[in-house]
DNA sequence: AATGAATGAGATTTCATTCAT
DNA sequence: AATGAATGAAATCTCATTCAT
């Protein structure tokens, strides 16, 4: 969508407070007319509009369209892998609970992101889609799994194993997610899903 | 895109073969146009041009631009979804066996429409999203996997279980088959992830 | 003032004559608007509007404004060059005669420009400035301007003369030009500031 | 630029000398960002950063943007105009040597306003363009210039001879500073010009 | 049937200026 | 006096669609 790939990053960062309270006001305004009006019929005079101010002050938080729904993205995922990262290291819990948490946390939250902002979340996901920082976000997640996994599995597994099991269980969670959310689930069918892609992942890969 | 829900038929009742290919064409335009330019360039008048006609003819066979995306989705998933039928026909084979080839030919198939399209594969995916006849034929689906499950596990088992178990491989293959397709994967390691996915949902479901 | 240097080429020649007309239409409506409104209000809308036409038109010509500035001054500029060049081969005139009509032409023809456009032909000069195309006509004007003055000279001329004898001549046919230009003289006073500039120069170069 | 020609007047009358101060600084802050970033790109906002105040202060110093060009403008023209003056009014010296200061003086300044300004210092020129009191002031230098002539030359010179000759020597002083500013040149070669011009002008209007 | 020029609503973005604090 | 966030008119440019030829 952008020829010359210009910034990303918010503009400014006024009197700090009033700023951070205005471009989450921002975000939220534009998650409402997502929601409503599609990511076709997103245009800034709309999130403007929805967040009660002029284009010109949009424009003096964001530097573009992109930058909003970039922050949007990163919001939603940097919060959700801080917590995925707390499920894993809670070494107080087996190494199969773990996972299910984790699985459900994610379908959980996928859905709640899809009920907040429709199927527009997987629009903005699909947008930001091949962006630097969302691949070294990916290349974390791999890292991090892969020792869960290396962690939780019995003595002698062989390192490639490790590696493509892990990288199993965070393609078949996101991908499992990604579907879930499109149907609007409620919450304890979620559960069960979460339940059982666990359980199959686990049995898969020999969780003890 | 479109504000009042217009047709997304194409225009002409193609009983001649000459608007058939017309037709065939075009949509081989829009998917070159839609590699080379990406998906927020592809304007009409340049898959006009790709397909080395002018405006006005495209618009003689389709009604708007969104009717176009959405016959190059169908074209593929109907084409697949008899693949995947002949597969779960034939009854040589065993299921688990017809499971592996099924997860093969989508991961496949997914990645070759990746390559063809770039990643504006999945855009056209998503944008369809929602479509009726989408959520008809997912229907379909549904009820033909369910078919499948009951017929090759061991009779005692429940309905519910088998409705679960059934929309749990469709879920599984299909979220694994996008992921997988993003990342343009060797035919070899396709293959290897579908002997994975099939075995681990083959065991899980209890084929025998 | 364009920050990624876009074409500045007009953008089709769709069937030829009525193409042509049209963009010569725009060029027309473009100085009329500069003249009326001056530089800082002309505008892609207003000139499309004095063209009658819609802006979509205008962009279907011209890929940008400055692209709009720029034609008008090539035309302009690319006319006036091959009259000079007409004069300064006219052998049959002497050469103080030459000197005379061509100041006389320039004083002339960059009033009518003036006339046409008002001071706007000098903001249209100097927006288009350096540009290539501009310097490259530029050199050429020196080189044909020194070869006039050295077969005007009696024989024995150092050469580091005539070269500054010729960049003279030009330098003050140009600058009194553009001053005259700006005061909207009539042609009986530019004649005679044509005569007098021309004689002021023939005599100090010490042409016959 | 500006819809109802409002003021170009400086705001304040500057009794204090902080504030005349500001203005400077202002004025030279504005020279800088046309320098850095060209005149389209020449904002209030900017200028007030340059300056290192708030846009809200910088509008208590100048009405408008145009105000801050037309200073520079006054600001130069008016420095050079007086030690155009001093020149002429050196009795001490030839007519022939003080026209030779004068273009000398005229030539380097431009030069000069180039160098520091960059071709925005023509930008400016041509802005201010035909305002009012740049029309007084040009009244004054053609009176003065006419005196200069007139005093200059052997008696019997007739009155409409003596103002032609001396709108000669403006206009081509002013022409060819003017054209030879674009070229950069260095000192030598501007005081050689100057010298050239001066002999020519001189010769040409019969000063002894 | 085919063409492709014309349309114009609408998208993004900028910036001179104001005014509450 | 100073600040700088807010404003919103206005500029540039695009593109789906139509319709005269």
């Amino acid at each position: 969508m952008s020829k010359n790939k210009p910034t990303l990053a918010p503009r400014k960062r006024p009197k700090q407070a009033r700023s951070q309270q205005m471009q989450q006001d921002i975000l939220d305004a534009c998650i409402r007319v997502l929601r409503r009006d599609g990511i076709a019929r997103l245009t800034t005079p709309r999130i403007a509009e929805a967040a009660g101010i002029s284009v010109g002050s949009l424009y003096q938080y964001f530097p573009n369209k992109e930058a909003i729904l970039y922050a949007i993205h990163s919001r939603t995922t940097e919060i959700a892998w801080i917590e995925v990262q707390r499920i894993l290291d809670d070494r107080g819990l087996e190494a199969r609970e773990r996972l299910r948490l984790i699985a459900r946390f994610y379908f959980h939250g996928e859905t709640e992101d899809v009920a907040r902002m429709g199927p527009a979340a997987l629009d903005i996901d699909h947008f930001v889609g091949q962006d630097a920082r969302h691949q070294e976000l990916a290349q974390q997640v791999a890292t991090r799994f892969t020792r869960f996994v290396r962690e939780s599995l019995p003595r002698k597994a062989r390192s490639g194993d490790v590696e493509f099991a892990s990288r199993l269980v965070v393609t078949v969670i996101d991908g499992v997610g990604r579907n879930l959310a499109q149907q609007g689930l409620p919450a304890d069918v979620l559960d069960e899903w979460a339940r059982a892609v666990a359980k199959m992942l686990a049995d898969f890969i020999g969780l003890p």
